[in-house]
DNA sequence: TATTCATATCTAAATAATTTGATTTGAGGT
DNA sequence: ACCTCAAATCAAATTATTTAGATATGAATA
């Protein structure tokens, strides 16, 4: 049982952590083998695949699988999501409630 | 000395812990009085100063000093930042490099 | 079906984030 | 100057995240 809290901030949980930024900019000149990442990202096997899990559960990434291996890309969709969720927190509401103290 | 995806992701903490969505919410019927925002939370003193800095240091909130208090409310411009940096950490380059693998 | 190879999962260790209670700081009021 | 009170900081304990190495899974191929 996940509260709604809970489930946003998990979205935003790609972008906190500096090895996922620099994940996404390699993938923002498109799609990129896991062999690649691996390589440019100069990091070990189950740390890529730990930090792609949470990319992709965030949905602001999608996998494919092609043969043996498993490309990433952005999610058009996924981010477009994320950036309305983050507007959205960030927009006061109609109603103001006094600030009584 | 820090690099740029260390200050991005600094900025996207403050949406990746539930209690600072929660406290987010509470900003955006307007600005609150740490009291009132301890007070709904239920958290601690300390705590709530605690998020309360990771939430000013991300711009996307703002403090406001009146006496003894201290008034907290949404930062506009340091919102709309956030905002925008999130659309240009997801959006694909122009130029493309193929997934050579 | 047996083998190979890429990825996912597991476990333990290391590191970072969060909470709690105590203390300090600093602005106001007496 | 002293006292009060809200907020920040500190230190220690707890909890969560991240890493690294070992093993498991699952698809492709022989």
């Amino acid at each position: 049982m996940e509260n709604t809290h809970e489930k946003n901030a998990k979205i935003f949980k790609a972008f906190c952590d500096e090895k996922r930024l620099a994940i996404l900019e390699l993938l923002r000149s498109g799609e990129k083998c896991a062999c690649v990442l691996i390589d440019q990202m100069g990091i070990g096997q189950s740390s890529l695949s730990y930090h792609m899990k949470i990319l992709c559960e965030s949905g602001v990434v999608d996998s494919r699988q092609e043969g043996k291996w498993t490309h990433y890309r952005l999610s058009e969709s996924g981010s477009k999501y994320a950036a309305e969720l983050l507007v959205q927190l960030t927009t006061p509401y109609a109603e103001q409630i006094p600030d009584e103290c």
